[in-house]
Parts: structure tokens; sequence; C-alpha cells
DNA sequence: TTGTAAGCGTTATCAC
DNA sequence: GTGATAACGCTTACAA
């Protein structure tokens, strides 16, 4: 590894080069200037090893080419693609990324805005759970997965499409009574209405759906419970079971073969998600899978859209559903 | 969600207070002032919704509180803890973190690194495989798995300790034909003391230790080729298998079993990094752990560290065994 | 076209 | 202890 001396300033192009302060600035701004002095400029740029002082720019412009990306953690591989995703949206437009961690917590949510604020960022992008968030009015803000209203801009993959999109999957795959697992945060979200999808197209097909709906808090252990109790003869009263999460779809997977319950023979499960092992390699279980991809470049393109006028207010994005396992398709 | 108004400049605080611009810089740096000047400035600063413009701050002070962390991607689930836990280390000193993905190539780490010097970090934590990435010298240094030299600190597992570990549990188990694979980087890292480590203790052991290394474009195909030529009336030659990855321990336990070798009844295998499913939940395999949390911790201690001038050269954090599955104990 | 100078929001050095 | 004032490194009118 090379190491480079310290920071020279324009002030020191300029007198490197011969020419004025202004000049040098000219250049690394892409203003006309004759091609002499440009020469000269970026020879002695080039030489001294000077690099813009963002934050001095920065102060005078106003404008950061920062964003900030508020996330619960990066742990959960649906956080850990976003953020890798917005990041490279961000990079390919020429901005930087400010990573904040929340742990999900709505105090923390309320730091992370006000730390990332205080270094001006040109944009926040948030995945939060604080229904009282305040954000200073100034700076554009995204929401991810959670709707706050027809000011500001959320985007979500279209989860209620998803949820039906499971429900007559699991029938066309020969599934007669269905099943919804539901676990996540209490706050409501976008992501509820995968349920809602999944029991529209139910009642819309004529057929019934049972459900049990947990919080996080509630654990796992409910679910097998519930299974337990709807097994008679070793055999499930249900065949088809959609999962709000791919991670829900493989504890119940697991609880299943646990029963002697066979996937997909004896029931058929779908999850949501689409996480990867190691992060890209084999899904977990047939799911639902989000563009995740798509979702960061949407809300980037939202973020930094100029026109801040006419934004718009929830952008559904589709899914699609991967068979993978425990489903006969 | 509420959204306030635009920013607030210390000057309207002072006039909203009736001091001094200096006093109320005072204020927000804690050093002391009259009681009473303290109140007003801390009630005028409180209804303007008055927040330091961190970039101005910065300009002056010239240290910004923000620290960059470069890394390959955020979908390995290594990086994606590693980035999670670089974040609240930094987070907890007051710290800010630019995060920088430079998908493992050369040209787009030194990309990284301008991008973050430009915006005069603190400090750059990098995990990358540039042997001659080019870093401005006044900018702190610590790399993460990859040494460059005395000069540059680095902080790592004990790989070499790890692989020994690894090979001395599966003796202690009752192995006695040892196999090492390994894929990854061409450039050399500390995780290359794996193997060493691994084949140390063989030989120390007076014991043979078979070995299959390649690169990460050879993909995983050659190992199964490799197993299967050793694999005589369905009896694998070996009965104990260390692997580079966990990601690698989990493909070799498929090949395995697909061969019909049981494991861990007829092989056992064990993985490195301590990889889990969904980022926090079962192991994929038995495996050497690495201290992903204390690495972090120990990277941010180093990089922030005021006496810059004997700093630790090599920093080597303890890994632990984690049987679960894939070894008999 | 080029150079000069004001000022972005802070901090820090002074007289007071 | 308080309050002007000069930087910090840059952009941008505006004057030359």
């Amino acid at each position: 590894m090379k190491r480079k001396g310290s920071s020279p300033t324009m002030k020191d192009v300029a007198r490197e080069a011969g020419v004025a302060l202004g000049t040098v600035s000219k250049v690394f701004n892409g203003i006309p200037v004759g091609e002499e002095y440009k020469r000269r400029v970026e020879e002695a740029a080039r030489q001294l090893g000077y690099q813009v002082n963002n934050y001095a720019r920065a102060l005078k412009t106003n404008r950061t080419r920062t964003a900030a990306l508020i996330l619960p953690n990066t742990v959960n591989p649906f956080f850990a693609l976003l953020a890798g995703d917005v990041c490279k949206a961000l990079a390919r437009r020429g901005y930087r990324m400010l990573l904040a961690l929340s742990d999900a917590d709505p105090d923390a949510e309320q730091q992370c805005v006000r730390m990332v604020e205080q270094n001006k960022v040109d944009g926040i992008i948030g995945l939060t759970y604080n229904p009282a968030l305040e954000i200073n009015e100034s700076v554009p803000f995204v929401s991810i997965d959670r709707y706050f209203g027809p000011a500001v801009p959320c985007v979500a993959s279209d989860n209620f499409g998803g949820g039906q999109m499971a429900a007559r999957k699991l029938m066309e795959l020969g599934c007669e009574r269905l099943l919804f697992f539901r676990i996540g945060s209490d706050v409501p979200g976008e992501a509820d209405k995968r349920g809602d999808g999944f029991q529209a197209a139910c009642q819309q097909a004529g057929i019934g759906c049972s459900t049990l709906l947990l919080r996080d808090e509630d654990g796992y252990e409910p679910f097998r419970a519930f299974l337990r109790e709807h097994l008679r003869d070793g055999k499930l009263d249900f065949d088809g079971i959609f999962c709000n999460t791919d991670r829900l779809a493989y504890h119940v997977c697991r609880m299943l073969q646990g029963m002697g319950v066979n996937v997909p023979g004896d029931a058929q499960v779908i999850g949501f998600d689409g996480v990867r092992r190691f992060g890209s390699e084999a899904l977990y279980c047939s799911t639902i899978a989000q563009p995740v991809t798509q979702i960061a470049e949407t809300a980037v393109d939202i973020l930094l859209q100029e026109d801040r006028g006419h934004l718009p207010s929830l952008i559904c994005l589709p899914v699609s559903y991967i068979g993978d396992g425990t489903t006969k398709g």
C-alpha cells in the first residue's frame, strides 16, 4: 500500500499552476476555461495530489451529495440486500451513503434522523417503525415498506399482489385447505397487505382460509402449537400454507417435518421475501420474491428527483413466484 | 410523521437569544458560559429547532466525526455482520459511518478510497483486495483480514489458531484421515492461515492431511470431483474435513449426502466463519466462529486512537468452536 | 476569458 | 465570562 502525503488546497494548486483561485475552481466544476490554463491546473493538481474538499464545497453549495439510509439492522438478509443495492444505486449517481442502524427502536430511529440531519444529507431513505418520526421538511425523505401519508413517498413490493399470487399458486397446485401464518411488528406497514391479498384471493375463489397472526415477541412456538392442534391421525388439516416471511416458512417446514408431515407432499408451503442462503445461493423455500434491487433503485430515483412538486405517494413494485422445494411446482 | 421547517443557523439562535454568536457556539461545545445565557441559548435553539451544521463545523475543526467502511459487498453474511457491528461501534463513539462497496474489485476499491477521502473522513476501515491501494497518509487506515505491513494496523480472527482448533477437534472426535478444502481469493490474506494452522496441527500430531486449494473462479464442482475420486465402494477415503468457509462446508455436506456418505457418521465436517441462517438463527454446520463484534470493536478502537505513534500491527482475535450437526460433538 | 472578493456556518482568538 | 472578528476551503457574482 502506498500512502501519499497530506491535503493541499485549491490555493496551493492555484499557486503551483500560476493561476487564480477561481480558475482552479472552474476547472474542477467543468466550467469552460482556457485550454492552456486547464492543462496547467490539471497538471498541478495531479502533482500535488489535490482533491476537492467536499465539506467546504457543501458549505457553499448546500448540497453534500450524500444520502442516508436508516435501517433496523444489517443481519436480516433482506435489509442487507437493500443496504447493498441502495448503496450501489447512490454510488452510480455520484452519491455517498451514510448508514444508520436503529434496531427497529423508535427512539433510536429519531436519533438516526437527527444525526444525519446534522450531517446535512441531501436526503434520507428510511425503513422505520416510528409513526411519529420527525423529519425536517427541508430534507427529502423516502419511506420503504411503510406508508406515512400522501406527502411522503413510499416504495414497497406489491405485497397485496404477492399475497394473491401465493393463494392462487397454492390453489393451482391443488391445495384446497389454506392457512396463513403471520409474524411481525406491531406497527402497521405495507407488509400487512400480504395477508390481505392472500385472504382476498381465497374469498374470491370461494374457499376458506384459516389464519394465525402473531407479533415478533410471541416467537415461533405458538405456530407449532397451532399445527399440532390441527394434526389428526398424522394428517394436517391444511394442505397449503402461506407464511409472511421466508424465515417463518423455514421454521414451519421444520416443524412439519418434525411432526411427520411431508412437505410438499402432504402440505405445500410458500414464504415471502426471496431470501437466499449465504446471501446469494439457494432459497430456503418456495417464495414470493421481492424485487430488492428495483426497490432500491426506485427509492433513490425518487429521493434525488429534482422536481419535488408532484412526487408519487405509494409505489408498489412487482413480485415474482419462485418454486423451490416446498411446493409441487 | 411530523415535518418541521428549515434550518436555522447559529446566527439566528444568537439573535433570538439576544446573545453574541460566540456564546452560542460555546454552549454547543460545552464550554462554560453564564447560567442565564446558557438557558436562553438552549431555549432559543429548542424553539427554532436548531442543529449544528456538521459541515461548517468540520471545515473549521478538520474533524468530521465520520469514518468510512470499505467492503466488497453486503450480501455475504460475514460482511453484513461486520457492517452492522462497525456501524454500531462507531455510533457508540459518536461517529457516523459512510459505507462504500467495492465488489472486491481493486479499481473500485481505489475509487472508494478516493471518494471517502474527498469526504474528509476521520478514518477508513477496509476489507480490501488491492495490495497497491493508495491512501493519503493523513487519513488513518485499519485493515481487516489483510496484512499490508507493519505501518498499517490489521485486525483479523486468529485464523491460524482456528485451523489448529479444527484439526484438533476432528482428531479428538476420532478422525484419522483428514482433508482440507479451500476456496477463496487469489490475493494473499490472513484467511490463508486457516489452512496453515490446520496442516501444522496435523503434522504435529503426526498424521497426514490431504488438501484441495481452489480459487473463487473455479467454483465448487472440482470439490465434488475430488470427493468422487476418493470414494471407494461407497466409503470415503477421509473421515474429517475442514473447509475454509461455512459456505464451502455447506456445499461439501450436500455433496457428501448426494454420494450417500453420512455426515457426521462417516465423515465429520467443520467450516469457518460462524455464519447463521437468516443472519441470526441456526448455523449451517459445525464451525470455527469468528468474533465479528470484537473485530469491529477493535478495528474502530484502533482507528480512533489518538496516539498514532505506536499502533499494533496485527491483532488476531480468538475464535471458538461450535459443534452443530456436522460433527459428533 | 480571467481574476477578485464576498460569504457559506462554524470555531477560536482576542480585546473587553 | 462575553462579544467582535478572522479564518476554514470552496463557489460564484462581478469587475477587469
